[in-house]
DNA sequence: CAATAATTTTAATGCAGATTAAAATAATGG
DNA sequence: CCATTATTTTAATCTGCATTAAAATTATTG
């Protein structure tokens, strides 16, 4: 049976591949992308990728699935840390952009919702839903304390998403700029909806 | 030699060809959509698009090259109507969502941009920065004129944009939901840039 | 209606890239 | 060291899809 270290390496290399396999997704889409670009950028083969992961739809599916994870991780801690609704917006736009633009691990690739296969693009997608319907919420609690002003939740939580969601288009590295979208970001996003 | 009215056959039929192609890759990418997804939109064989266009590169490219050309319209009608710096902003973004989300030609797939080969996608590119820097420099203008509170205009031209070119992601259509988008978005976008 | 031009289709061709199987290499444990 | 297990590679295969050429159809014009 495999040891604890063994599995710890599986996890590392797979790891690495998941991200390698998000950034080339982000610069040339799903379909624009061979198992040769992401095996390149590791060293590997093609065929290697296989010992890793079933197939390569996988590859997105888990990247989305990461992603989801680490934006329900920050809109929590933001929603524990935030007085009211403004500051619970606030801190969540903060976390969440921290870790798209930092190497926490695969970024979003938000874009590449088509290219899941049926069941696992339903997944995501009500993942995606129940996101979006949180962060409306915290717009809703905010027009209700009083710290946000009354706007339309649902297309305010399109504009602030679509804002974060593109980072990844134009955003290629580089810790300098990855600070300054995380200072000012959060900043700009949730000036808007001062009450 | 060809008469006006064939002319005018031919001019149209590419456009509906460039506007289905738009339609699909906003929903599946460019290389997640095959000639005949598009071809079969409009009651076509996929080698009958070859009489208008010459390659399915082509098919992106000369989206971009409307959608940028809408987007100049867009901008200069709100530089040119607009009493300052937030109301020409507001303008613009009012004009330009609103041919995104209109049936004027064929939208925005902002995302396509590393499927273009080489000199097409350095040709768009310079023009997307053009467009960005003309952007910004609005934001300068209302930042000078007292009606914008001064910001990291690079940032919030990010920001903005973002929020722009995500549109197509999640917009599919129906006529009550674009006016809705075309009334919102402008003020929800503009909203945190007041000084 | 004949003749020419415009438009679309049918039927190949060819390639890129995902996937698989078997072989080779590297790591690990006794 | 040997044996076993983990990891990667080489070498096919198979398929989808862009592209092309030639034929068929539809329009246009004198």
């Amino acid at each position: 049976m495999a040891s604890n270290a063994e599995e710890t390496r599986f996890e590392s290399q797979r790891h690495r591949i998941l991200k390698a396999a998000a950034t080339c997704f982000n610069q040339k889409g799903y379909s624009g992308t061979s198992l040769k670009d992401i095996s390149r950028h590791l060293g590997l083969t093609d065929a290697a990728l296989y010992y890793y992961v079933r197939n390569k739809e996988e590859l997105v599916y888990q990247c989305y699935l990461r992603a989801a994870e680490l934006g329900r991780e920050a809109m929590s801690r933001g929603v524990a840390e935030g007085r009211n609704g403004l500051e619970q917006a606030y801190l969540y736009l903060r976390y969440h952009i921290g870790t798209m633009v930092g190497d926490a691990g695969p970024v979003a690739i938000m874009s590449e919702i088509p290219s899941l296969k049926r069941d696992h693009r339903n997944e995501i997608l009500a993942i995606s839903r129940l996101h979006s319907a949180a962060f409306e919420e915290i717009l809703k609690r905010g027009i209700a304390d009083g710290s946000i002003a009354p706007c339309d939740v649902r297309m305010t939580g399109n504009a602030i998403m679509g804002a974060i969601n593109w980072i990844p288009k134009w955003f290629h590295g580089g810790v300098a700029v990855a600070e300054e979208i995380c200072t000012a970001f959060p900043e700009i996003l949730t000036r808007g909806l001062r009450a």
